[in-house]
DNA sequence: ATGCCCTATGCTATAGGA
């Protein structure tokens, strides 16, 4: 099975885009973040028409997630759980039934920025929600992955220039310190379980020349519970597509499992 | 120090992103 994640930067605008990338990566399953429309207005027959079913929890304007599916989904939950308050559109999860079950959690983590004031401590109270999540999900020991736009630059390793991010919300002590809280329960960042290499990127500014650079940062991610480490076969970010026109400033890292 | 670029929005700007 075949799961990728794409943070696409607003579906409508990137839907020749995304719809290029769909017919050549053939997933099993999409989690989609930044898709900044409401449930309504989601293209979703662009992607039936593809064989998928698509779940979606959208907003107006801004944020919003979605999932498509080969497979039948159950087990559906919009919202992190436990969060009931949050009124912004940053999660969506389901029981993928394939031949062996994956249940997968979609999330857009909130970015954080300006530090400090309100919008990173808003970040930092969502990493406590989805770490408390994230431990109900591993008692389960399930095959379970959480994957999407985690607006963390781990380490070093994981930025061209990680000088250039030390105030940022993206890089602080602290946030790399709530990351590590939720890694160490026992999840595996699957990019970093296959390839240890430096300069792996899935996100480049629209600005300055990032991307003719690849000044770039690693903040899309795939964790996964210790019974779905064990059916990782491959990791791999599709980097090719950010040259492609009219692209979204993340591009798409999938996984595929032996399920 | 700020904007650069991009998407969405009752839109001749503004908010949000990272």
């Amino acid at each position: 099975m075949k799961v990728a994640s794409y943070n696409v930067n607003g579906i409508r605008a990137r839907l020749p885009h995304v719809l290029r990338w769909l017919d050549e990566c053939l997933p099993d399953v999409v989690l989609l973040q930044e898709i900044k429309c409401t449930d309504e207005i989601f293209p979703r027959s662009e992607f039936e028409n593809r064989g998928y079913s698509v779940e979606t929890h959208g907003e107006k304007q801004r944020n919003g997630v979605a999932i498509l599916s080969r497979f039948p989904l159950e087990d559906l939950s919009r919202g992190l759980p436990g969060n009931n308050e949050d009124i912004q559109a940053r999660w969506i999860e389901a029981l993928v039934v394939a031949p062996r079950p994956i249940r997968v959690c979609c999330l857009y983590l909130p970015n954080g920025n300006p530090v400090p004031g309100s919008k990173y401590d808003y970040k930092l109270e969502w990493m406590e929600k989805f770490r408390g999540r994230a431990k109900e999900l591993l008692e389960l020991e399930e095959s379970t992955l959480l994957a999407g736009d985690f607006n963390v630059i781990p380490q070093p390793e994981d930025a061209m220039s990680p000088e250039d991010w030390e105030s940022d919300a993206l890089y602080l002590p602290e946030t790399r310190e709530s990351w590590r809280r939720i890694l160490n329960l026992g999840y595996t960042d699957a990019f970093r379980a296959m390839d240890q290499t430096s300069m792996s990127f899935t996100f480049w500014d629209f600005q300055r020349g990032a991307w003719e650079r690849n000044n770039g940062i690693r903040i899309d991610h795939f964790l996964l519970t210790p019974q779905c480490a064990d059916l990782l076969q491959d990791c791999q970010i599709d980097r090719h597509v950010r040259g492609w026109e009219k692209p979204s400033d993340h591009v798409p890292i999938w996984v595929k499992l032996d399920a």
